[in-house]
DNA sequence: CGGAGCCTTGACCAGCATCAAGTATGGTGG
DNA sequence: CCACCATACTTGATGCTGGTCAAGGCTCCG
């Protein structure tokens, strides 16, 4: 497994390059962190709340949710990490965490020692800023969950997801349909957006009646995507995705 | 002017220490920073949706709204800032604004150059870090948000706002009642709770009704805190408030 | 003393939850 | 390859929480 590290730490580094600035060394710097693979099946707890922990997580292949529960039991989902996400990155500034991580079907991850990023980060602080971004960019999304459940109506809140989930995975579009793997079930997306798992039933039916999106066999099939971001009030620009590098700040000059 | 602006910062400093730690040289750092004040009128922007902004914003007296907004007109709010926040750190590491910044009662604002944070920064990365780890406990309260409008209900909701503004606020409790201002409408609390004004009206006249607390001419009055707690499901840990010096991480040795 | 904004209350209604029962689907062992 | 079981999905009936609409009252300020 050792070859394949390189590779999905490419995923990664890609990802904070879209966003930041980072020289050949500072690159290199993230490839060569050390890491270790794990399987982690579905509703199985890879980081625990409360827990107090010393490694970060990227999600190398399946999809984990970030889970918050009130004290009455409910669950509440409040992120969905995908491939080439890193889940936890806060937690190096942050170790002790305020919520759990759940693989959401079965689920890669790659752990990385805090130490091996915090050396990283201090003898390269421009990793820190690319970090730090990274961090706020997840925090922009968590801002668009709140309006998600506070303010749209059962359709938008599913639709939303949908079209956030289509875009951070830039799921290609092919003979007019967007396709993309989605092994989440209906009782998880319940908990993603405040809903049920009974009513998202019929919203996901509503959504099929209505020629916008369906979900068979854990694939999504988005057949109008602009139909769909209408009714879900999508707006892509949240997610920062292709930041043009005029727009990418750097507090250190580069070297 | 010119005289309190250290003491204004200051506020922020004690702040950051909470949290992490910082040398002579770092804090002198944060009392250094060059600022202006400003003053802002109830429901007016002090930043923009979509803007390129060049400066942070410290709430030094009143209180702020973070609005997010869907396209139907709908507003939501999804952080409310009080004295001693930093409202848009963020803004440091992502210039183009995701969400607007607007008071909600008469607010006095500094804003400080994001150019002189920057070279702090970049002079001295511990104040990087604790700048991170500041903008990551926002994003645990904002994840309590998505909980907060997702899964609980409308009594639940109001409560849990209550007791978290309380706790930051760090609102001392007088001969059994906890008191603070709160100049906000029940308009602006239903927009932060998913909720309508109506609604937010009936259920705070519940709340006094059953004695948990009260808001009464923008002052708000917690009479049973337990209680409140109970029905809120406040749990304050996630706030992250007087973490004890061993629990907070330095990626940089200090000097 | 008048007006604007905010608060309060009532009547009615809809979206989503709840409860319940039945149907696919996929994995496992024989 | 099939029988069985667990899990997920589907659908219907019913009711509650909170939305909508409407009208009137309070408070502060000019």
């Amino acid at each position: 497994m050792r070859y394949a590290d390189r590779l999905d730490l490419q995923r990664y580094l890609d990802r904070l390059l879209s966003r930041s600035i980072l020289t050949e060394e500072e690159q290199e710097a993230i490839l060569d962190l050390p890491c270790h693979y794990e399987n982690v099946r579905p509703n199985e707890d890879f980081v625990g709340l409360g827990e107090d922990v010393d490694q970060a997580c990227l999600i190398v292949d399946g999809f984990a949710g970030r889970f918050d529960q009130s004290a009455n039991g409910a669950r509440q989902i409040t992120a969905i990490h995908v491939p080439g996400d890193m889940a936890d990155m806060h937690s190096v500034v942050q170790t002790r965490t305020t919520s759990a991580l759940q693989a959401l079907s079965l689920t890669t991850i790659m752990r990385i020692p805090h130490e091996a990023i915090r050396s990283a980060a201090a003898r390269l602080p421009a990793l820190a800023e690319a970090f730090w971004r990274d961090c706020m960019v997840d925090t922009a999304i968590l801002s668009q969950w709140v309006v998600n459940v506070g303010r749209r109506d059962a359709k938008a809140r599913i639709g939303h997801l949908i079209c956030e989930i289509a875009t951070r995975l830039k799921a290609p579009m092919e003979e007019g349909v967007i396709r993309f793997p989605f092994a989440v079930t209906q009782h998880q997306l319940a908990d993603a957006t405040g809903l049920t798992a009974v009513h998202v039933n019929r919203i996901l039916k509503a959504l099929r009646d209505d020629g916008f999106a369906e979900v068979v066999r854990r694939e999504v099939r988005i057949l109008d995507w602009q139909g769909l971001v209408e009714v879900a009030d999508f707006d892509r620009r949240y997610l920062q995705i292709d930041v043009p590098p005029h727009d990418r700040p750097r507090i250190l000059a580069v070297a």
